[in-house]
DNA sequence: TAAATAAATTAAACCGGTTTTATTTTACGC
DNA sequence: GCGTAAAATAAAACCGGTTTAATTTATTTA
């Protein structure tokens, strides 16, 4: 059997109060006895049950997070800034791919807090933690009611960065390609596009729909070719988008930047590998993860009143997919 | 103050142990009060606590996993199957991405068993395991002690496979690009590589290093377009690496399958979508969750007096990279 | 209908920690 | 050396479930 706070308290000639007390770091423990409390542990192996332990205190020190895809660099760089933040704080992060059927992790009080990045059942898992009394916090949320703390970026911003840059280079016949019309970010991506063109005095040459994926643009830069006519730059809502437009255009031996630019946004991984390296927009992943980190445990210590709304900026990344239109 | 199992008893006009039978499934409980019971959880929208449970059964319910990155499609496919197959079984997943930190999710008894999906550090997650006697299964691993369970991909094979497919189209000048040699998988594709080509009385064009990264085909061509001498046929030890070479050729403008051709290996999510569509060799995501899964589940209800020992065989997936040499 | 048996319920102990309250030990000032 | 305050320890209750053993209730059989 393995080795329980009696064990130690027995072995070290103590109470298992002394014992919880030095698990605790409470200092009212003679350093004399905490050293012989903890040579025992390590004698017997001894570590504490997380399950009584929670029993007891009332919480897990585990915070949840739910994410719709783990196939994504973004995410992943975000999830690795708020686990070692975490990990640092003594608290674990534990995470679940969104399902019709992950939603008893926080039926069961197994988490302290929740975090959800862009699940796909958002609506249903706010209701359930609201429910529930378990804090929670959202990224790049579609609908940030008042009353929840919430981490967007400034997407219109981006937007309005990306156009720019194409607008200062020269170009005039710029094609859009969206994200889904779901996701706020999408929304948003497309209306700091209109904005600027607008404010260029300039019609988009095309907005297109698109699911953040290669296929969306593979399938865009095929319709274009096939009907024989191309913008001088595209806009694409994700890096994905922008590799899929690239691909397609370079199959056809159309050459990027050089007959066309393409600018993408979220700066995957995969756009600072791409040929050509891609130009985009960049979202501040660790930036990200160490504010929702900081947010969360602020909620769980009581220390914030009233919800969090952080809004934080990208920041454009001129890289080798974009140039000149090839008439000037 | 939430509701405990006392509240649904006192409500109900029953004992606690009867509304702990109801919770259990168990038998011995009249339909009426079943009912009523159940009823009664309803009203006070009560919800067993985990850590309660779990310190009286001496178990979580509760599965852990390890991995390197996130960042995989592969990986993505594999981890949904699991996660919905053990919670259609009653145990819920956890997913830990690696570092230093860590470990600790095991050290607590936080969860009944583990599966390490090709993790960072395998070997100290492996030693702490046995020491904790806590059940784990690896998947794709290094080095597969003879006393754990393990699930592999039949790597050999598949390059075998993959080297085959190449040679049946007539190509002669092949080249190998490796993955990092630390992976078992690395080591026994490039193995199945060799030995396909010795079969053939072939020597290899080339057999280069490589760390299953777009990064890694990228330059492993730049270094042939620069020497002047390309092979017909690239083997890639995945399909980050095969989309590398692609892209790399193809800014420079060499056809992918007409001057050169490329295979895969993995059936990532990209590799349909890409253009060309990538020729790869599938890993059987699904079939490998579904093993591990059943595998823990035998092992954690004692089913499973030796430990398991499964390879699944890769599939060849011909797609559009993949064609004929151009004298032929 | 009574006795025997099976089914359902209850009370109490337990899982392994923490926390509160009461008591003992130590340290200090005079 | 004594009284008192502060520090450390001990005993017991608690967190919210499950499980065992004992008891009551319902059902079957003679």
């Amino acid at each position: 059997m393995k080795a329980s706070i009696y064990d130690v308290a027995k072995r070290a000639g103590l109470s298992v109060v002394t014992v919880s007390r030095v698990l605790n770091n409470e200092s009212t423990v003679r350093e004399k006895n905490r050293l012989k409390v903890l040579e025992v542990m390590r004698e017997l192996d001894y570590h504490p049950k997380a399950a009584a332990r929670s029993l007891a205190k009332g919480k897990t020190n585990l915070i949840g997070m739910m994410l719709s895809t783990l196939d994504d660099s973004f995410f992943d760089a975000v999830i690795k800034e708020i686990s070692d933040r975490l990990a640092a704080k003594g608290y674990y992060l534990t995470l679940s791919v969104d399902s019709d059927l992950s939603p008893m992790l926080f039926q069961e009080d197994r988490v302290d807090g929740v975090i959800l990045l862009s699940p796909i059942n958002e609506i249903a898992h706010m209701r359930e933690l609201d429910k529930r009394k378990i804090p929670y916090i959202l990224i790049d949320h579609q609908h940030p009611a008042p009353s929840v703390s919430s981490i967007v970026v400034d997407n219109y911003a981006g937007s309005v960065m990306a156009a720019n840059h194409l607008l200062a280079l020269g170009h005039k016949d710029i094609a859009h390609i969206t994200g889904p019309p779901l996701f706020l970010s999408s929304r948003e991506r497309e209306r700091g596009f209109r904005h600027a063109m607008r404010e260029a005095g300039l019609a988009p040459f095309a907005v297109v729909p698109g699911e953040f994926q290669i296929a969306s643009g593979l399938e865009a830069a095929d319709r274009w070719l096939a009907a024989g006519r191309l913008p001088t730059a595209v806009f694409a809502a994700d890096d994905y988008t922008a590799i899929g437009v690239i691909t397609a255009l370079q199959a056809a031996g159309v050459r990027v930047p050089r007959d066309v630019s393409v600018i993408g946004f979220d700066d995957q991984v995969i756009a600072s590998q791409y040929r050509p390296a891609l130009t985009t927009i960049r979202q501040p992943a660790e930036h990200i993860g160490r504010q929702a980190v900081d947010i969360m445990l602020a909620t769980l210590q009581g220390e914030l009143p009233t919800p969090a709304k952080v809004e934080l900026k990208p920041e454009l990344v001129v890289r080798a997919s974009t140039a000149k239109p090839r008439g000037e």
